[in-house]
DNA sequence: CCTTGAACCTGGGCGC
DNA sequence: TGCGCCCAGGTTCAAG
C-alpha cells in the first residue's frame, strides 16, 4: 500500500482528528511490530497533546507537546483508521469488510480532541511497519531520517541533482529510483509509472543519463517531470487502492484505475500508436512492469 | 564501494 | 474443500 502518496493521504486523513488532540490512553495488543514498541510507550504518550502531523518520505511523524516525536512507518500493509465516537455509524459494507481484520488492530490511540473524542487505530497484517519515539532535536540526525534523499514533490528534485547522484552508477534506473537515499518516498508502483511516463527503460543504467562531464542528459529532465507528475497525480487522487488500501476516512483511493504499467502484464501499451505489450520482469527481486517498445 | 538474494510476516489467488 | 506454491505497496542484512 504505502508509498509516499499513500502516506500523505493517511496524514491528511488523520490530521483533523489528531492535531490538537490529547492522547487519553494508548492501547497495544502486542509487544512488537517489526521492532519492539518503545520502552514505556504508553506512559510516554498518554497525557500528551499532539501538536503536529508531518510526513518525511514514507514516514509519518507525530509531534507531541513535550518535544517527543513518534516515527511511524506503515511497511507493506499498515493502515490507519479513524473511528469518530458519537458520529453516525457508516452503515454496511465498510464496517463489515473491516471487521475481519480486527485481529490485526495492533495499536489504538484514544483521543480527546477539540471536536470530541475519537479512536485512531493502527492495523498491519504483515507487521512490517513500526513505531519509534525520538525527540524533535534528534529527528534530523536519526538513523532512519538522516540519509534520506530529496522529496519528489519539491524543488530539490531537479536534473542537476539526479545527475550528481546517478553519475557513474551501473545499477538499473529502476533500482536507483527505489533507493531512498536518492529520492525518498518512491516505491515499486510509482517508479514503474514514472519510467513509463518518461519513456525510459527500467533496465537502462542510471549512469547512462549523465554525460562524462557529469551533466544531465536531456532525458533526465523528462524523468524529473515524470516523477513529479506521477506523484502529484497520485496524491491528488488520494493514493492508490491496491488491495485493501483505504484512506483514513474509510473511502477508497482510486489511483489504480489509471495505472499504465503496474500489474498490467500482457495488456496493450496505452501510449498512442505504440502497439507494444506491457511486460513483467524481475529486478532486484521485485516485479518491474514496462513497455519494451516505447521505453528505451 | 557495488550488486543480488534472502529474510521478516500474513493473506489472497490459482492450479491441482 | 484443501494443500502447496507464488505473489504482494518495504526495508535490512549477509554474502559475493
Amino acid at each position: 500500500m504505502p508509498e509516499l502518496p499513500e502516506v500523505e493521504t493517511v496524514r491528511r486523513g488523520l490530521q483533523p482528528a489528531m492535531e490538537g488532540a490529547v492522547v487519553q490512553r494508548l492501547e497495544q495488543h502486542r509487544p512488537d511490530l517489526r521492532f519492539p514498541f518503545p520502552q514505556d510507550f504508553a506512559t510516554r504518550i498518554e497525557g500528551r497533546r499532539i501538536v503536529a502531523l508531518r510526513r518525511r518520505a514514507k514516514y509519518l511523524l507525530i509531534g507531541f507537546d513535550d518535544g517527543s516525536v513518534l516515527i511511524s512507518h506503515l511497511g507493506m500493509s499498515g493502515s490507519y483508521f479513524v473511528d469518530h465516537a458519537g458520529s453516525a455509524a457508516t452503515p454496511g459494507r465498510f464496517h463489515h469488510d473491516r471487521s475481519k481484520d480486527k485481529k490485526h488492530d495492533h495499536v489504538v490511540f484514544h483521543l480527546d480532541g477539540p471536536r470530541g473524542g475519537s479512536r485512531v487505530i493502527y492495523n498491519d497484517p504483515r507487521r512490517f511497519g513500526f513505531m519509534l519515539l525520538t525527540g524533535e532535536g534528534e529527528l534530523a540526525a536519526h538513523p532512519l531520517i538522516r540519509d534520506l534523499g530529496v522529496e519528489p514533490t519539491g524543488n530539490a528534485l531537479h536534473a542537476g541533482y539526479l545527475a550528481e547522484r546517478f553519475a557513474g552508477k551501473r545499477s538499473p534506473l529502476k533500482a536507483a529510483l527505489l533507493d531512498q537515499r536518492i529520492v525518498a518516498g518512491l516505491g515499486n508502483i510509482y517508479v514503474c509509472e514514472a519510467l513509463w511516463q518518461a519513456r525510459l527503460s527500467p533496465r537502462r543504467t542510471a549512469g547512462s543519463l549523465v554525460t562524462r562531464s557529469g551533466r544531465p542528459v536531456a532525458r533526465l529532465e523528462d524523468l524529473v517531470q515524470a516523477v513529479r507528475t506521477v506523484i502529484a497525480a497520485a496524491i491528488e487522487a488520494g493514493g492508490s487502492s491496491l488491495r485493501d488500501h483505504r484512506q483514513a476516512d474509510g473511502t477508497l483511493g482510486y489511483f489504480q484505475h489509471t495505472f499504465n504499467t503496474y500489474d498490467q502484464e500482457g495488456m496493450p501499451c496505452r501510449r498512442d500508436g505504440c502497439g507494444g505489450k506491457i511486460r513483467r520482469i524481475v529486478q532486484s527481486g521485485r516485479s518491474t512492469y514496462y513497455c519494451p517498445v516505447c521505453q528505451r
